[in-house]
DNA sequence: TATGAATGAGGGTTCATTCAT
DNA sequence: CATGAATGAACCCTCATTCAT
């Protein structure tokens, strides 16, 4: 029944009607309210399920380098999060669950952002503190965790609007590495230009 | 009526409700079927009048410099982008039903591509390509335009995810000079690490 | 306004809308209350005005023969009657709103009966009767009248029927004449045989 | 929640409620949707319901006649086709459906003419064609059947009308064995005057 | 545990009518 | 007289939920 998510992430909470969700599963109308109590009970658990996936994944792709210098171990742990974000046999509805709980948080939000999304990007601030120095500015540090990654999402949660605009461009998992390479390369420019500034 | 986007863009289309909307507008459900025929109607209307009001901010809010090197120039707009962005008196709506057009594109959604965000994507194209030189590749100077704007965009859009990681911490409106600062300051880093690297 | 008589036949009451009605006589919705005060109004109008236009068409098609054998008179009748009601210049909506009061009788119902049926029912009970002779039971006579102009109706009432019924038979204005002397030989035949087993 | 057909023969389509039809049946309204899943749908189950009771219903009143001289045997099968039509135990508001669809064709009104009026037409054809002699003119054939059937339908849908203009006669079920054999004796001598004349 | 039937709340839409201009 | 705007009633339909089997 984890594939219902698909239509939480289409449709959007109450858009979805659980008569769509069963019937791509197969299943009885009845049987969501016999399992989950509500509708609301199915959102909460499909939402759980795709953390958990999501935190998997993570795992099941390593960080591929802990050496080397601070900025190349940046640009490492970015290629990483594009390449699982981009994953091909990763199903693109968890992204879009994450983002739409961002544009209208519900009482769920908390728990993403606290197990999820909190440590990651604390991963990320550490690397950027390593790059720009330990006495760096903490607004600077985060300012900059929160930039590299946002710029990651953009890609992913605008990927419709890109192919718009340049219909014969492509910016997806299609060729994912020279992606992660331009903005790896343009993440680390930034942050070494904030240390610039900084001083 | 024009007061019904906020219910559109916090709801969205579906799970917007006229009777909300009328309710806020203090006016007769029927109304909206007679003037806007639709439910459907309405949010056309109301998507266009967003889009018009955004344009009138742009023009109220002069190019501030049109002259000195090319990086100031681009810092400059990227400064007005933000300042209109976070305008005080801006309906936060209005750039929350882009956003969603953004995620669930609807028929309207090819208009607000043409007519509102590729001339603006193609004015900063022109201003990151007398950054980088009039010989870099097209697609580097895509890219960096739309990581300028979604960079710009991430932090309008992300608000209240960012109010509820960094809680004493702002990266808003009320010091929005600051913010715009940081960001400028990352993009310019970013755009001429890219053009280092492309040699 | 009279044109609206279509709508009303064409739909029926409840089903017309006074939206479609003034929009065929491009004219503003609000006139119809103004000058009729109900949408009831406007349809005893229009009922009034297919009686009396229905009154005039018979006055205008003057009884071709009132001498000549009993038989020859109703025959004429009845060719008058079927040419009138298959007159290619008359507007179907009359016929059409004639027989939905047959269906579903509103109050109106009385007066287009005494008003309009009546009087040419007793038309072709006293031709009838003097083809049946005089003493002729009563019952035979009314039943036979009834019978002739039923039958003139149903051809016209059912056209589309006959068209499904056979695609390539034409049993309608085309050929009015060659129908009314059918209708007419099967009408005189039937009453001749009442009068004969009446004996 | 066949008695739904009552609200529909009374009504028409468009005018009929659910709301009425679901009072009627002391059922919720819903369950029309759930079961039908349209008011359409509910409309094509009924007249289907009805289609089949009409079957049946002449399949219970066997043909009392199959032998017997040509005139006889449509004789009995028209009296056949009466007391059906006048069966104190039929529902009234079949015949009004079906009348209905005469008047104003849905897209049911193709599977009534071809499953249900023209297998019946042609019985009354073959009997007609007896009576006239098998070289007849077909045109004049089905002339015979239609004005037969039509005569028999005639008074039964017409009964509001016969009743008000004849208060203190009676053609209805009442005393259908006398309107029967005037009716047949009509059509008898119908057919045979235009036998005669055809030579 | 699973399922088909039933239900009530609520949503969008239509439409006749009224009102102010 | 004419008209555009406004309104409330009523209708069909969807959907989450409950219930009996």
């Amino acid at each position: 029944m984890e594939a219902a998510g698909e239509v939480f992430a289409q449709r959007g909470y109450k858009a979805a009607t659980i008569h769509e969700i069963c019937q791509r599963a197969n299943v009885n109308i009845a049987s969501v309210n016999y399992h989950f109590r509500d509708k609301e009970g199915l959102y909460r658990e499909v939402f759980r399920y795709a953390m958990e996936q999501s935190r998997e994944r993570y795992l099941a792709c390593p960080i591929d380098a802990s050496e080397g210098r601070p900025a190349q171990r940046l640009k490492a742990e970015l290629r990483r999060h594009l390449h699982v974000m981009f994953s091909p046999n990763r199903a693109p509805w968890q992204a879009m669950m994450f983002f739409r709980e961002m544009l209208e948080p519900t009482e769920i939000f908390d728990s993403l952002v606290e197990e999820q999304m909190r440590p990651y990007q604390q991963l990320i601030e550490s690397l950027v503190r390593d790059v720009l120095g330990s006495q760096t500015e903490e607004r600077v540090v985060r300012f900059s965790a929160f930039a590299a990654l946002s710029l990651c999402g953009a890609f992913h949660s605008s990927r419709k609007y890109i192919e718009k605009l340049y219909p014969d461009e492509r910016f997806d998992g299609e060729n994912s590495d020279e992606l992660a390479e331009l903005i790896t390369t343009f993440v680390i420019g930034g942050v070494r230009a904030l240390k610039s500034s900084a001083k």
